[in-house]
DNA sequence: CTGAAAGCGCTTACAG
DNA sequence: CTGAAAGCGCTTACAG
């Protein structure tokens, strides 16, 4: 049987500080606001009574004055998923700096949940939304909202958006120009799910790079697949038996390399002796404990959840930021690839 | 140079509606709020009026009346570790059905962050706080605070305050009827880093099974280490080699008995037939692309972020909630126990 | 059924 | 240096 609530433990108001101090509500509020027409005796006492009582402003009031709440959407739409929780933390760091608070939503990938999460944030008056998508192809846009929005990761399908990403091609330059430098020639390329963009991004990056300076692409298609360890460990099977003199593997996911390195290490191959490896996202739960340890390309998603914040901001203050964005991953060189020798 | 702030897209409010529709503000407030006093055809031209200027409430003036603000702070010290995320889905789950929003922040393990966040937090007047640890040992209390807390997770040192977390005995116990079950005799109880509750608390689990039947422990002490494959790969091979009879490895983590797999397959031991191998944490990234899949325990997590919601919000409405709260974890028996043999 | 008034907790011109 | 008053956007008794 619920009990009637609980005595509610009300929070001192500036009247109470006021009273307490013995001067008008005005005073008081300048007092502790640090506006400079107030007797230091008498803000003396405001702020003894304010610590006295525990005031702590209410900011719901203080809002309704400015017209700004101080607080940001976040609506992302993996909250399980590993990629938008960096991006997430990165924005919260960026918030806090800013004395702004991030109200977060999941919406799960779903629609109508988002419109559902959208009234409510507008409801609260964020100051501005931003959207953290589940992968990074683009996605359609929510149009015109009365605040500022920010797409991350998944980019806005409408230029007039503003959007921030990774770059999976400079992503895939990365991991090839480091085989090259690794002295590899005979690269096979093994990728995840066709319907990922990523997938293809990386892969077109890596080509870039290799048939600009010939080296052997092995198989000539790169293999698609799925994200998984299962997979890598097929592909691997596959590369092998149809060209033994392979000497890197470029893969599209840490979870795929993981697969290929347990084939080629049961295969008798040794890495990066025989053969180099790379993986891709940098999953240091992964990367780190593969044996050997995995080269991976990080994408750097905390640094872009903190630029889609400053993107955000800069909105809010009038300042355009209209387009895309990009972030630019970074390669992490682990012993998967061995020592670097050069030429 | 930055541009004068962007023309502000006011939204409209209360006043603009009641104007359009030619009615007071009072009358266009109990028609939106659909108070029974107001005639049919009133209701309809202020509705007409909302549409049409896209009117939504302005939260914060309606929760200064109300002196509730809707809101609730969700605390976690590890955002980038994979038991707060289900946590906190759960949380936001729950909170969603009461159309209450959640206010996320990160305090990384620091107690300076915590309380300036809680500063924050209070500020805003969030009804509540849920504080979502980074392991499941106990932390300091909060204190007083002149809203509700629960602890989720990570409990409370102080019994007064209302706690939630995983049991982690009954899941140690969990497993080890498990492989009683599966007809194993001889088990190894290798674990993660001593310094965590949870590893005791999951081996006192399993030994309490395990000694009752009269099962044999071997080693008879559990191997601690770290929570990594690396340990999980050198723990097996020490097992195996003074035990070359075990048949069945519980493991304090999947990690762990990802590692423990590894060795075991590459010295030769067939998975589940010769050895059983548990994990722990359902972790199913690491859990469904083992060789062979990996039998787990789910903490549930997502179920004990909702239940924190839970507790919280009986606590905001007065209903008394103190003291410790448990979720019971389940058994996911996957190929790495192989079927159940009775007996 | 409708509206004028008070008030939630604050800040900010504007007078003294 | 201090305070009375207006107002942010709403809701809710209270009169008409």
């Amino acid at each position: 049987m619920p009990r009637k609530p609980e005595q509610k433990r009300k929070q001192a108001t500036l009247a109470d500080v006021a009273q307490m101090a013995g001067v008008s509500i005005a005073t008081a509020s300048k007092a502790l606001n640090g506006r400079s027409q107030v007797k230091a005796e008498t803000r003396a006492r405001v702020f003894e009574a304010a610590e006295k009582l525990k005031f702590s402003p209410n900011a719901m009031a203080q809002n309704l004055l400015t017209g700004r709440s101080g607080t940001i959407g976040l609506v992302t739409h993996d909250l399980d998923g590993r990629f938008s929780i960096p991006t997430l933390m990165g924005a919260e760091d960026a918030a806090g700096h800013g004395r702004t608070s991030v109200l977060l939503c999941d919406a799960r990938g779903d629609a109508l949940r988002e419109r559902y999460h959208l009234q409510a944030l507008l409801g609260r008056r964020v100051d501005g939304l931003i959207v953290v998508g589940a992968r990074p192809d683009p996605r359609s846009s929510l149009g015109t909202l009365p605040v500022p929005v920010v797409y991350a990761y998944a980019p806005s399908t409408d230029p007039r958006d503003t959007s921030i990403v990774t770059d999976n091609v400079a992503g895939g330059r990365l991991v090839a120009e480091h085989m090259l430098a690794c002295g590899r020639r005979r690269i096979a390329l093994v990728t995840g799910d066709p319907e990922y963009g990523a997938a293809h991004d990386r892969v077109a990056g890596a080509r870039e790079v290799l048939d600009r300076d010939g080296a052997e692409v092995v198989p000539s298609e790169p293999l698609y697949g799925t994200w998984s360890e299962e997979w890598g460990r097929t592909a691997a099977g596959l590369v092998i038996n149809q060209h033994p003199d392979v000497d890197g593997i470029i893969c599209g996911s840490d979870q795929i390399a993981r697969g290929v390195l347990d084939t080629l290490r049961e295969s008798g191959r040794k890495v990066p002796d025989d053969v180099a490896v790379t993986g891709h996202d940098n999953w240091e739960i992964l990367a780190v404990n593969a044996r050997p340890q995995l080269t991976s390309v990080d994408m750097r998603l905390e640094e872009l959840g903190r630029q889609a914040a400053e993107l955000l901001f800069a909105a809010i203050d009038g300042r355009t930021t209209k387009g895309g964005h990009v972030v630019t991953p970074r390669l992490v060189p682990r012993a998967s690839t061995g020592p670097r020798v050069s030429g």
